[in-house]
DNA sequence: CATGGCCGGATTGTGCGCAATCGACGGCGC
DNA sequence: GCGCCGTCGATTGCGCACAATCCGGCCATG
């Protein structure tokens, strides 16, 4: 789920944007730490200006808290806030799924077919070595390819942004839900199921769908969590 | 619906974000005209930099476009938009409050029934004279009271923005809500039976209520519009 | 020892100027 | 008359400096 603007942009702003989100996505800038402007202006070599737009940004999409005159952090989440971004998901995806089935055109189902294929062979990759970060970011990218193109195919306007707005903050721990195990091989079948569904134009079966898939991967990734307290903790912003 | 940030804020960006937003809503920026950023600059007394601040997170909210190097514009709906974006509104809405109904604390109670009374008496005075503007506002202030209430009770940090992203485009037609015969009555009603059914605790029966008070919303607005085929055009942006 | 006011460094908020970019207009050749 | 190209004005993108604000520590006082 990655954001429209493609990392090669050419302006500072959406440059910067992309950085700082990828830090904070990949866990290079840890929950609760500091977003110092004139750091990150050297970090990307620019003035102030353009991180000032990208920090207001990532705010508004929720990725990162500033309190005025006190600057910005990268947004703390607790158990709690995850499991509702998730349950807010779930419709919102749902949602968009049974637009999908209700809505696709012909040349929208090769694209989700092309998607659906990417993630098999990841998932293929995964299972093999699922500790490798270059198989670990595809196997995201891949899933973000599948979910995006449901997107597209919903043909509503807003909905993309909507979506992520819940998707990603928790986007954050996402690492964890590979290391489940069962969970790529449940994963790639929902996807399949759904792609069905919408592809037979059947709106609620790809909602219930959509629905139970991305719960399925919230209670993952919640069982994830409590069996690393300690990480929970650290991605809480409660530094020890 | 009425953004986080009072008005009376000491911050140039927020006044002018507060200042434009309401703009919009009321018609003084019609949509697809520019937004200027030296313009505003000088309607709002101050320099360019918190005019990009209030213009971009205009527009990651959705009400407006801005394309690169060319500037902002106020956000151009077509009839279907309106239609999908007040679909989005209802589930999100819906689960707003089904999540109030099971969540709240006893003093939100206090809360929600003062704005219930509120919107009441906006009611009767708007059944008197429903062209006085500042009659207008207030019944769609008291509205945007209950409806926050709900969302402040629905104990869920995001909810808000969410819904915000969803509510706050069309909110340009608000005003045609209130001349159709019986929907200030309706709204009325839908209110009350939503707070009981969050008092009694009962999550089913409120997110059902609050969906169909959304939809009624819905098809109340786009009667209005298709009664108005010219002003649908020229909020459409299709200036003749 | 607790408390409150004061000061200095760090960081954000804002103003302003210049360079880059885009669209419109008009001149040129055909 | 019609399409192409260069120039120009309008506007945004960005860098930079100064002002406003906040936080921590220090000191005086009770």
């Amino acid at each position: 789920m990655t954001s429209d603007s493609s990392p090669e942009s050419s302006n500072d702003a959406a440059r910067v944007y992309d950085g700082v989100r990828r830090g904070i996505v990949e866990g290079d800038f840890l929950p609760g730490s500091r977003l110092v402007e004139q750091r990150l202006a050297e970090k990307f070599e620019c003035s102030r200006t353009p991180v000032r737009e990208a920090v207001r940004r990532l705010e508004s999409e929720g990725l990162v808290v500033v309190e005025r005159n006190r600057g910005a952090r990268v947004r703390p989440l607790t158990e709690h806030e995850i499991a509702d971004l998730y349950d807010v998901r779930a419709r919102l995806e749902g949602y968009a799924a049974s637009l999908a089935a209700s809505r696709h055109e012909h040349a929208d189902l090769v694209v989700l077919r092309r998607a659906l294929d990417r993630f098999e062979r990841a998932t293929d990759a995964g299972l093999r070595s699922r500790d490798d970060r270059a198989v670990v970011r595809e196997l995201d990218a891949a899933n973000a390819e599948f979910h995006e193109a449901l997107l597209t195919m919903s043909r509503h306007t807003r909905i993309r942004s909507l979506v992520h707005s819940a998707v990603d903050a928790p986007l954050v721990f996402q690492a964890l839900q590979h290391f489940e195990p069962g969970e790529l091989e449940r994963s790639a079948t929902f996807h399949r199921l759904i792609a069905d569904a919408v592809t037979a134009r059947e709106p609620e079966r790809a909602e219930r769908l959509m629905v139970e898939h991305v719960l399925q991967g919230r209670d993952t990734l919640l069982a994830g969590l409590s069996a690393f307290d300690d990480v929970a903790d650290l991605f809480a912003g409660r530094r020890g």
